[in-house]
DNA sequence: TTTTTAACTTACCAACTGGTAAGTTGTCAA
DNA sequence: TTGACAACTTACCAGTTGGTAAGTTAAAAA
């Protein structure tokens, strides 16, 4: 079945997200599911195959929410409810944010394996979008692809470090944040959108 | 000597932030500097406590980074000038930054070992500042927490991202982005706090 | 009914991991 | 001169890693 399949690629996102390429082991991937290493490898072939699964799946997943949010109206106000709804998918999916990051970090030692030129068409529709919502002309494609990366940096950012804030402020004070985040975030978007 | 230990330490804070804890062998790490494994053991007991000692080298120079801008003077000039020394330290130590980036990532695996509480000073202190440096009063500690969280975010994930953007785009278009960045994050840190 | 194929399992294995034990060597204080 | 100690080395080890080889089993296709 596919099935076996989509349930060792799910584990194995979780997996990956939270301890790395290197901190996952194959073994205890498959064990959780009451399978044995061996199983895997027939499905995956081997680590990488399987790293690249995963990634491929995160990838089609990102490139299907920006495809949606493309055909809007322009304007400071389509550019704000792209990236709130961009911060509320990653939200929802906070394997995938992981695994994002780890990549970032990673792709310097492990870069022929997996080439996320994925991104690229995400970045690219975003910096269209920034550049379409701005008045001003004399902006560059180098300006607004840097607003898009401060905003999706202050997106992924924050999401990653719900366990770590959550340990140093007590939960608490992490739910009051996490709970103004948001609407912070689309403070700081809107402000800076009018600079443009 | 303690040269050894400073050099070892040294390559071990490369290695930690390019692959991980998981992905970096103490052996590696010794043999780079001509040395045994148990040298390294030697000086450090185990893996955990050299990752130790790395991780408070690092909390140590961004205690002392941030102590020196504490007694400024208040205002959205200052609150922007730390933001700047903030980027531009984090810059010229990008392996530091990485291996922050990292910990957010791995301290729900790892947790117990390496508290990095030495982060609470760091966002406090950031957070006074942006607080002060307000003219609206109803500004919450969670708000102004959100606010910086939300710049440092934007400086480490771009700080984390060179490889990945320069694979994406090509030196030359990187190089244009990296160029504008600081004044592009700049622009931003102005127009929100100007908000607050 | 036979054959093929997918989805597994058990049995291995070489390479590497972090770590222990037991030296060796040179320097420096008593 | 002796003894202590820091800074190493070689030898070793058990556990784990990713991966190969060779089955087994059940179900669908011929």
């Amino acid at each position: 079945m596919t099935d076996t399949r989509d349930k060792l690629l799910d584990v194995a996102t979780r997996h990956f997200a939270e301890r790395g390429f290197y901190g996952v082991s194959i073994a205890q991937v498959s064990t959780e599911l009451g399978l044995s290493k061996q199983a895997l490898l027939h499905h995956f072939g081997n680590k990488e195959k399987l790293y690249a699964e995963v990634l491929k799946r995160i990838s089609d997943d990102l490139m299907q929410q920006i495809s949606l949010s493309e055909k809007g109206t322009s304007g400071t106000a389509h550019a704000q409810a792209v990236f709130i709804s961009i911060y509320r998918n990653a939200k929802n999916n906070l394997d995938a944010t992981q695994l994002l990051v780890r990549e970032l970090l990673d792709n310097k030692q492990r870069a022929k394996a997996a080439q996320h030129w994925y991104l690229i068409p995400f970045l690219e529709t975003l910096t269209d979008i920034v550049i379409s919502s701005g008045r001003k002309k004399h902006l560059s494609t180098a300006q607004a692809l840097a607003v898009v990366y401060q905003f999706i940096a202050s997106i992924h950012y924050f999401l990653i470090s719900g366990t770590t804030l959550q340990s140093m402020f007590g939960i608490q004070q992490y739910q009051e944040l996490d709970h103004v985040y948001e609407h912070e975030l689309m403070t700081t978007i809107a402000s800076r959108l009018e600079t443009l």
